[in-house]
DNA sequence: ATAGGGTTAG
């Protein structure tokens, strides 16, 4: 036969040792390869028991050993095409040499399907190979024809092959079929169990896995866990936050000499995936003193020590001393850094508002080649957003070469948390349009956008988005919807996807609570936080930050001031500044100004700009001048934040009638440099948005919105209506002002809607700032002129008009 | 063995 002959002039031709070897490969590869296209392919070659290669094949072989140990895999696989006939171990060593790398493995399953289009049959060591090939291609469907060859071949319950079976299966998410491997294997030593306990606990299934150690212990093959065993074990145990259990396998390890501190040399990897895994525990369970003691006591560790412990101290929001651990690491050497521990150490950052540090680490994730790691390159991302570099943050993004979905989801959550909520929904189509795939966490990114934009149908589309990918039942998608239907203005959707959740966490009873809260219904938010206290579902500070302000937005001030009191008394929680500004704002709300004053005076905390601006703001309503001065000047001394503020300032003279003090403000915060941002309201008709700002003309339909407006004014003046041109702050004559009120944003959305909606339908107007006064007042009347219903969501809570009534009564 | 994005209040 031709290829005989071919072997047999091969063998002949052999060269001399110091011949290049490249040579030598040209010529034999061709010969190979026609032999492999022509008559090989058409009938397999017969089994090969050629002696007459014996010595070429000799060192062949030899060559082919030599660059598998060196690594040179496509050199070995060169080489083995020029074998005339390789044999099960030749294919063995090179499928093993394939299978040890994942990159290669599917190489690997292609030379094992060679193997078996050559007749020549696996054995007991092809398999294991083949079937780590499969793992590490989380392929299944290979394994299982794998499977069916080895049952062939009637090797099943060899125990190397078993065992990789197993071992396959449970790479592959497959534990039913691995389970049944295990329970069918005739013999399992240490290695079978372990695989058996990594499934369990790669899967999240407790039960299983302590079951599964118990009987391991109770085997009489005094089967001891081993380091595998506990480092398979550990990061299950970190998961359920299961310190008790966490901690007497520390103690085993210590029994069972198997301590980092007690290991031979020869364990010394073994001693820091063990260490690493016990840190890890301790630091997941909370326990930060433990994964301390047990980091300092190793004798070696690895850069995924490192990770593990800031990563630790980042989870339990102990962002200075993961900082200061991150330094620390930098100090022993740069061998430990890691995109991981930049990463956490990036979060650190983002919480601690520390943008400088996070630059520095930008730099430093560029200097040592890492900046184009995806996990890094995210926690940067949002760090950026977080800061409110928003720019920064589309800059990095476009700039990433490999974008997955905790890129975009990040971006939509970058853009929604500095206002730009359109752009978020913008950035979710792109992603859609580029075939990434949004989670959860995108869901819940993009669902506040469409909060804050009261965008009813957006809300409800991305509802549906949620349902249609199985996320509906997740209780953070829930929380987000909750809060989407509430600030759309449908409690009572709300209340519906919070009865029909699965599970609650306390951000769903919050949510559920401060929903009530702004639609002005403090009973409902009462009644709420009772059946959550007697579900025994402890409430938290937040909790109270809800109940305390939906008390203040229905006028409960007696209630307020008795859930202040339980809250401390009762629950031992102590008061945050926010919940001092929550009751500054109940009673000054309620009209009682001194009550208030004397309340911030006997305060614990120093009181700070936020809760004189409560105070403020009442003193402008109920026009306790006095009072108000005396505030603004607390304000000036405290240096205001922000415009709202100088805003208010400045109202407050307006309304005195001292137009010299107003304006002087307004000039002190324009040199400031601080920029009113202007009222705005909006709304939403058929799913699209229509925004108006005061004094608008750009509206396509423009003339009709004023000649409605005007005819309205007419219509409630008849009705008893009369402007109260205290809310214009220019000094003007009294008829200038009446102009310049009547052209107010919130009015100019409402007479669209008039203008578009048909007479049985709701309006709903959204408005970033709150309602100015008089607004509020021509809103009432509207309701009872064009008897029809209103609802206003303002930057505070929800106006829900009717009959010419307001839902919140006085409590504007 | 470690690790990135997300929900509530003011």
């Amino acid at each position: 036969m031709r290829h005989r002959s071919l072997a047999a002039a091969a063998s002949a031709s052999a060269p001399p040792p110091q011949m290049p070897p490249s040579f030598h490969f040209h010529w034999r590869h061709h010969a190979a390869r026609r032999l492999s296209s022509t008559t090989a392919c058409l009938h397999p070659p017969p089994l090969q028991p050629p002696r007459a290669s014996a010595s070429a094949s000799a060192s062949l072989l030899l060559q082919l050993q030599d660059h598998i140990a060196s690594g040179h895999l496509s050199r070995a696989h060169h080489l083995f095409d020029q074998i005339p006939s390789p044999d099960v171990r030749t294919y063995n060593d090179l499928i093993r040499a394939y299978s040890s790398s994942p990159t290669a493995a599917a190489d690997g399953l292609h030379l094992y399907r060679r193997m078996l289009r050559h007749r020549v049959a696996p054995n007991n060591y092809t398999f294991p190979f083949a079937l780590k090939a499969c793992s590490a291609l989380v392929d299944h469907h290979c394994g299982r024809a794998i499977h069916r060859h080895a049952i062939h071949a009637g090797l099943q319950a060899d125990l190397f092959v078993s065992t990789a079976l197993l071992d396959m299966y449970v790479k592959c998410a497959c534990l039913p079929d691995a389970a049944h491997i295990f329970a069918t294997m005739p013999a399992r030593d240490l290695v079978a169990w372990n695989a058996m306990l990594a499934g369990y606990a790669h899967h999240g299934m407790y039960h299983h896995a302590v079951a599964h150690l118990l009987s391991m212990q109770m085997q009489m093959h005094r089967l001891r866990p081993n380091a595998s065993t506990l480092v398979a074990l550990l990061p299950l145990l970190a998961q359920q936050g299961a310190l008790a259990q966490g901690t007497s396998v520390h103690a085993y390890c210590i029994r069972a000499c198997l301590h980092p501190n007690r290991n031979s040399k020869s364990k010394l990897t073994d001693g820091v995936l063990l260490g690493t895994a016990l840190l890890d525990m301790y630091a997941k369970c909370g326990s930060l003193l433990y994964a301390r003691r047990v980091f300092d006591a190793m004798p070696a560790r690895n850069e995924v020590t490192w990770s593990a412990l800031i990563g630790g101290f980042v989870l339990c929001s102990r962002m200075t001393q993961a900082f200061l651990l991150f330094k620390a690491m930098l100090a022993q050497g740069l061998c430990f850094l890691s995109p991981t521990s930049i990463a956490s150490a990036l979060r650190a950052c983002a919480s601690l508002d520390h943008l400088r540090m996070g630059e520095q680490l930008h730099a430093l994730l560029a200097k040592s080649g890492v900046h184009a790691d995806l996990t890094a390159g995210n926690s940067l991302l949002s760090m950026y957003a977080k800061a409110g570099l928003i720019d920064q943050a589309i800059a990095l993004f476009d700039e990433m070469a490999v974008k997955d979905t905790v890129s975009y989801s990040a971006l939509v959550s970058g853009y929604v948390q500095n206002g730009r909520a359109e752009e978020a929904f913008l950035v979710f189509k792109k992603m859609q349009a580029c075939n990434v795939e949004p989670d959860a966490a995108t869901m819940v990114s993009l669902i506040p956008a469409c909060s804050h934009l009261a965008a009813l149908q957006h809300g409800r589309c991305s509802h549906g988005s949620v349902i249609i990918r199985g996320l509906a039942s997740e209780t953070s998608i829930c929380n987000a919807l909750i809060d989407m239907y509430a600030k759309c203005g449908r409690i009572d959707l709300s209340r519906q996807v919070f009865n029909m959740m699965p599970s609650r966490d306390i951000v769903s009873w919050n949510t559920m609570i401060a929903g009530y809260g702004i639609h002005g219904l403090g009973k409902e938010a009462t009644a709420l936080f009772l059946e959550m206290n007697n579900l025994g579902f402890p409430p938290d500070g937040v909790t109270f930050i809800c109940l305390l302000s939906a008390c203040s937005h229905s006028g409960l001030v007696i209630e307020g001031k008795h859930w202040f009191h339980v809250m401390g008394h009762g629950y031992g929680l102590t008061p945050r500044m926010e919940h001092y500004i929550c009751m500054v704002d109940l009673l000054s709300r309620g009209g009682f100004l001194d009550e208030a004053y004397e309340f911030i005076q006997s305060m614990p905390l120093r009181a700070d700009v936020r809760v004189w601006v409560a105070l403020l703001g009442a003193c402008r309503v109920y026009k306790n001048i006095d009072l108000g001065k005396k505030v603004s000047r607390m304000i000036q001394e405290l240096g205001p934040e922000g415009t709202g503020n100088f805003v208010l300032l400045s109202n407050i003279y307006s309304a005195a009638g001292r137009f010299d003090e107003a304006a002087e403000v307004r000039i002190i915060q324009k040199v400031q440099g601080f920029k009113k941002s202007p009222g705005c309201s909006w709304i939403e008709i058929n799913g699209s948005l229509h925004a108006f700002v005061g004094g608008d003309q750009s509206h396509l339909q423009s003339p009709e919105i004023y000649r409605e407006l005007d005819n309205i004014l007419v219509g409630i003046k008849k009705l008893g209506y009369q402007p109260d041109t205290s809310f214009v702050l220019q000094d003007l004559e009294e008829e200038e002002k009446e102009k310049a009120l009547i052209c107010h944003s919130e009015k100019l959305a409402i007479a669209y809607g008039i203008l578009s909606l048909s007479e049985d339908k709701t309006i709903f107007v959204t408005k970033n700032l709150r309602v100015c006064g008089d607004c509020h007042t021509v809103i009432k009347h509207i309701s009872l002129l064009k008897r029809r219903a209103i609802i206003v969501r303002d930057a505070n809570r929800f106006h829900h008009f009717k009959n010419g009534q307001c839902s919140c009564g006085d409590f504007w």
